[in-house]
DNA sequence: GTCTATATTATGATAGAC
DNA sequence: GTCTATCATAATATAGAC
């Protein structure tokens, strides 16, 4: 398949270099990418390796080879998750900074029920790994979720400044939040099989946004 | 073990009729109030027969003589789990026949909460079936949330016809809902690592119930 | 109905050629 | 780094004694 190289038996290593490389990081990103969808629809034991291979279009023995089991593929595609959930925010925070407290926080508000639609596995993972307390939820909580939720509870201080949040306390708040906001998205088959409602349009996002919006802010 | 019967070499049918057909439904019993535990925690692919069995004291075989398939037990598991449902809120309504129609719909969205905490395994099913488009999640939408939606949104009229509920469509506001209400408890395990908060407290379902009811409900 | 033993399959992980 | 072939294990389902 490759084109032949000339009669050197042994390629010197600076050609050898950079090509290989960059393939090795594409093969590594489109398993990490297939894993993440798969694990977030089918759980941890749902999803399995050779799924994940065949959808992603890469050998079985590869996965093996750049994550070594399961477990640390598992590991790669939470890492990637939240990667992505933090420079999503990061920027918005920074677009953000020149608007009034208030608005900021109906702004985020708003982006948090639009992420949710935009990247329903993100919610999915969480629930699927959430629902059990095993040592994969531990370690999610620890080096994801801990450093995520001061975040939210800065938002709450902001809010309540200005008079404008829902009386009761961070915790409650919190997964009352998660809750109203991402579980349409994450349930969106069901949702669409109960209702007849594809939630994921436009206007069913605008919708539920703002009735987030109102359920956690108290009307002036 | 069983005391010896006398001499007879075949026990007559009236004898033998009624104890081993109560034991047999004592086993079955046990098996499916097992395999809700197990299926709301691992997911059906997580939960293996052998751990079922095992948890519930029963030898592996009798799952299939009993129920032909894992399949087939898990649907048991579900009939068994929105029974309790129904039998519950059935009693409940009942008993609230004779209150207002405002006061009955604050009773319904508390008392949705407070049974959300007692049946976090209720919840943590929908979700770890609901999360996937699977036939599993189509069977359960079929046969028993289609039969559930039409009793909330009758609960939504009431509520419109009183003015005091918050503007949306019964979709959204469905989903907002049942996520606000039950997410905490779902994820309970999740919410005690995080932020060191049992939600299932006896103060803590109240502080919620008391949050939930006036996210949904607008102040007069 | 209950139990023991086993057949069959499918999964995660590995070995080794290229 | 990539691929094929394979091992070891664990799961569902079954067969048949009692």
């Amino acid at each position: 398949m490759t084109p032949a190289r000339g009669p050197a038996s042994k390629p010197d290593d600076s050609q050898r270099k950079r090509r290989p490389q960059a393939r090795a990081l594409a093969t590594r990103d489109q398993i990490v990418s297939t894993a993440i969808v798969c694990f977030s629809n089918l759980g941890f034991e749902g999803a399995t390796t050779r799924w994940i291979a065949e959808q992603a279009g890469v050998n079985q023995g590869l996965i093996t080879h750049h994550f070594k089991n399961k477990e640390e593929l598992w590991k790669a595609a939470v890492d990637r998750l939240f990667a992505n959930f933090r420079n999503d925010f990061a920027a918005r925070m920074e677009a953000w900074q020149d608007a009034d407290r208030a608005t900021r926080v109906r702004l985020i508000i708003r982006h948090f029920v639009r992420y949710a639609s935009e990247h329903p596995e993100q919610l999915r993972f969480m629930m699927q790994e959430g629902l059990n307390s095993g040592p994969r939820m531990q370690w999610l909580v620890e080096n994801h979720l801990s450093a995520h939720y001061p975040q939210f509870q800065a938002m709450l201080r902001d809010a309540r400044a200005e008079n404008m949040l829902i009386e009761g306390d961070d915790v409650h708040i919190f997964y009352a939040f998660v809750g109203a906001a991402s579980t349409i998205f994450a349930l969106s088959a069901e949702c669409e099989h109960l209702t007849g409602l594809d939630p994921a349009t436009e206007k069913s996002i605008e919708a539920h946004a703002k009735l987030v919006e109102a359920m956690l802010l108290v009307t002036p």
